[in-house]
DNA sequence: GTAAAAGACTGATAAATATCGATTTGTATT
DNA sequence: AATACAAATCGATATTTATCAGTCTTTTAC
């Protein structure tokens, strides 16, 4: 199970601020109060970080690692809103309003997360109005995202999902044409809001037409620009 | 075509202070300063008010009548995000990030809009902490309702997102069980992800089981308890 | 007041998507 | 290596949803 521990590269919120650009407005006492109101945990892949419904006394920030973010919807399927990668803040949706998760947070591998007292943080964004502003930028960019989700949910036929969903994990997630996948096909799925049988169709179908090559978890994409099309086309 | 014009409700931003709770954090100056830095413009029915793509330099307030905020998504395709009323903050999405609008917003019947100088608001946040702390608010809010429109447009069944439209509608935009629609059948259909015609089918079965009462845009709402069944059951 | 246009409606059909059952593959454990 | 178990796969079928064509109704324009 997860338990306590000094990882070795998230020592000190200090080092961090070069890492996380919205730690950089923040001061050196400032950065040393943030430290203080901090500890990390280890997460096994699978294991639950947040879940939704729960309070929300911490945010999160993953040092080492993968998770998914969903929300639990009707009939326990899960709507993947997004994946979280290191040194990304998480948790702002709950900051200012019912101190509740409204979603979960899932690891997708072994994870190391760095949790931050949601105190301690807004102490900063009321201390700190450079920082209060990138936080405010942050939230606004997740708005954005939001709307392009909601228009690939509810206008786009499978192949646009799945295109979608695969120009995603390239380009924001593994920043590369090449890699290894740590979603399950019901994961796909669930990113992309199918059911799983379909995701694993048009991904084979992607597969035959030779605009991918995915051998189990060995993702390439072969022809981003065909993506691009069946994305715009839904 | 939309004029200028001094509207009867909103002389001045020092009374919008007691409509708009964000804007109560204010203090005299600040409030002065805003008001130096808006003007109001008066909209047709169906006019649009903000055009997605175009450069956002003014965020938006309606002081009369209703507007639908939408994107244009695939093919000409809208997706309705949200409702408009008077004295509530818009444009928010495109304060920090890259000064384009993300939607376009058009008027449900004649309205009355006060547009305010974006640079303007931004002095507000970085002078008073109070009132960047409701902007964040806000913003968290709206985050949380797109995760549930999320859920509502790629989980549920036409049945359930109708039932989710007509209680957002009621409870949120008209806060009432009988109301004057301004929305069209397509505009409906828009807001629940569907064609036109499946949304004219629900809201005529919704009509036919008694959970409605529909005559053309004249709605009342017979049995919310079965809507929430409805919408929960997806 | 009448014509024209737009919006609302309906049944039949086609397309998209989910579900189910059965099988295979891969992975972890002993 | 053998077993157990989860994940992936695939064809057949059922369900959901969109599309289309045509009609009716309401509003708008002159």
């Amino acid at each position: 199970m997860a338990k306590f521990s000094k990882s070795d590269n998230c020592k000190n919120c200090l080092d961090c601020n070069m890492r996380i650009p919205m730690l950089s407005t923040l001061s050196r006492p400032e950065l040393i109060e943030l430290n203080e109101n901090r500890f990390e945990v280890k997460f096994k892949a699978g294991e639950t970080i947040f879940k939704q419904g729960t309070s929300a006394t911490h945010l999160l920030i993953l040092t080492t690692g993968l998770a998914k973010l969903y929300v639990e919807g009707v009939q326990d399927k899960q709507l993947i809103i997004r994946i979280i990668k290191p040194w990304e803040i998480v948790g702002q949706a709950s900051l200012y309003f019912d101190n509740r998760h409204h979603y979960s947070i899932a690891a997708l591998n072994n994870t190391t997360a760095c949790f931050i007292e949601i105190n301690a943080f807004k102490k900063a964004i009321q201390a700190n109005t450079l920082f209060a502003e990138e936080f405010i930028k942050n939230c606004t960019q997740k708005g954005i995202f939001s709307f392009e989700k909601m228009v690939s949910l509810s206008q786009k036929q499978m192949h646009g999902r799945i295109a979608d969903g695969l120009i995603y994990l390239s380009g924001k997630v593994y920043e590369a044409l090449n890699f290894d996948l740590h979603l399950s096909r019901q994961d796909v799925a669930d990113l992309t809001g199918m059911s799983k049988d379909s995701a694993i169709r048009i991904l084979k179908e992607f597969h035959n037409e030779g605009i991918i090559e995915l051998d189990g978890r060995k993702l390439k994409i072969l022809n981003y620009a065909q993506l691009e099309r069946i994305s715009e086309t839904g």
